[in-house]
DNA sequence: CTGTTAGCGCATTCAA
DNA sequence: TTGAATGCGCTAACAG
């Protein structure tokens, strides 16, 4: 009910103290007489006092908010995301900022400038599709930690959290291999994209790690959509010597793969081993029955939102832009999991 | 990379004027020259001026933070609405705080008095299961607006969006009589419940508008879970004439539903109306091939964010506990919808 | 139209 | 061990 908030000075008042008094026991200093510390603590409790951290932070010309700026929360990944860095930010003492961009740069802008004039502390971003380097340098060259979280943004020179393709995709042929596959397709994507790249080197190089040559042939490009998987199926039936199972560039690849093989009288996970990048995640909702290589979103928060701690304690942004890359392991989705090979129909 | 940023009184200097001419130009006052304002706002651009809203709060004593606790931002209903309530605080030029509590009580009370000590206007919580009216009554006591939204929380004097389950049912119900059905099935749960009460009475008085007799037979009592569904579904079997769809206490009960008339050799949806209320919405991306009856979370949040705001402009909270119902509406998901009855096989 | 003065609630020297 | 004085960046009267 009361208009204004009762302030240090009220209960220095009342304690019968002065309130650089009260501010000490606040803080927990050791330098305060035991039995002043606990009238002021009572005082503050009867009195209903509660800790003005705008003053302060205005005080010390420092905060414990981190801003944090998601693309899209709508998306399962996306909000996961977002919990695992709540987790670290709250279980260190600062608050979140949490604001949607919907993949609007526009919005995004104006979201994070607003951040900056309410003094947030550190920015964790997850850029919206067409963010530019000059969305965020003013940011960073005022000397706030910025780190980049599931997207990169080209020339932008801070800590950058991607997942790890190349180990994802040598992780999945391993899975393959380990379940006595040996023709391994890969399905989906031209070789244009550093994504691409990425993933089908860890699929060679997992394949001669295991003695496997490598086949071209193999190798069935196509659109990264679900057309373009169901394509690919199309194009490798007419192989002499079939392979038994794939590793597709996204999901939406697998689940069109999925469909070809169905048109095919194929049951996919028991007639051909599917296995899919957890990329393209509003689709996973719609068939689950996949296994996929994903990175764990909560954790990947989690370490985002360390780092963007670390470089606040330390009092330095990074000078260079650092990736780094976050694991990706192959998870059973419900559903049916690829199968021993000895058991494909 | 400046250590302070610079404030007013920089660019009042720069600019030969005073700090209070400065803050009238960022206030957009008409009373101050047009030139005196072209001039300051070059040097805002180009010496890098933020403003500092932290400063400005602390000295009106109000700021224009929202602060906004979920109990489970994982679940995609939580985070739509989220989603929802962003909208509505952004274009206020509002920020917010968002916090995950994970149904946990001690974090929710930790937050919330987190949040309070860095000065927020008004606060929406989906609250933790176990929250109780002590939980929030400080805050509301202290003048700060709060409004509760999904759950409610006994004996707290806040206002409260809730979904009206009378009316949604109602909706249902008079969506299968549209549809030619007029022997329809209550299916799932038990009597001792506010919400099946609400569900019943909407079906049963929608069944009475449209002048078909209430059939107390067809109120089919059973576990509120999935392995309910399927358990009703057999005792209808055995009905000499049985219904031709029914209304699910929620959508775990429908999915159950659907299992049992598979095993029985009926297509769901083509064979047997069936409609679910929304409410286990973990499920839904399990089976999404269901009509349901469901509150649209991002309208919710919006609604609720509307609410606070209101409540802040008008420098008042609520002095009695105001419950809204939010109108739930029938929705096609994404495969089969309930058939015209001619159509059943 | 613009400058002066006086705090908002707190932390931080420096004395006492 | 505690108190007095000072200022963080800004707004709000009130003068000029």
């Amino acid at each position: 009910m009361n208009k204004t908030r009762t302030s240090i000075v009220d209960i220095a008042h009342a304690a019968g103290v002065s309130k650089s008094t009260v501010s000490l026991v606040l803080q927990g200093s050791p330098l305060v007489n035991e039995k002043t510390r606990e009238k002021v603590n009572a005082l503050i409790g009867d009195l209903g006092y509660v800790y003005n951290r705008g003053a302060a932070n205005l005080r010390q010309s420092k905060s414990k908010i981190i801003g944090i700026v998601v693309n899209d929360l709508t998306n399962s990944f996306f909000a996961e995301l977002a919990v695992g860095m709540d987790m670290m930010v709250q279980s260190a003492g600062y608050v979140q900022f949490l604001a949607h961009s919907g993949e609007s740069v526009d919005r995004q802008r104006e979201v994070i400038s607003s951040m900056r004039e309410n003094g947030i502390a550190g920015l964790i971003l997850s850029p919206a599709r067409g963010t530019e380097a000059s969305d965020i340098k003013p940011l960073a060259d005022s000397g706030i930690p910025v780190v980049l979280v599931v997207r990169n943004v080209p020339g932008a020179k801070v800590s950058t959290l991607l997942s790890d393709n190349y180990t994802g995709a040598k992780a999945a042929i391993r899975h393959l291999i380990s379940l006595g596959h040996r023709r391994i397709a890969f399905m989906g994507g031209f070789v244009d994209t550093a994504v691409f790249g990425e993933r089908l080197r860890g699929y060679r190089d997992a394949l001669v790690e295991a003695n496997i040559p490598f086949n071209e042939k193999f190798v069935i490009h196509s659109a990264p959509s679900r057309a373009g998987g169901a394509a690919a199926v199309e194009r490798m039936m007419v192989f002499a010597e079939r392979p038994t199972s794939a590793l597709c560039l996204n999901d939406a690849v697998a689940f069109g793969v999925c469909d070809g093989l169905r048109s095919n009288n194929i049951e996919p996970g028991k007639g051909f081993g599917v296995v899919g990048f957890d990329d393209v995640i509003e689709a996973k909702t719609a068939v689950p029955a996949l296994t996929t290589v994903s990175v764990d979103p909560q954790g990947m928060g989690q370490r985002a939102a360390q780092l963007v701690l670390k470089q606040i304690n330390a009092g330095q942004t990074d000078p260079e832009s650092i990736v780094t890359s976050v694991r990706l392991v192959v998870r059973q989705s419900c559903g049916a999991p690829v199968k021993q090979l000895e058991e494909l129909a």
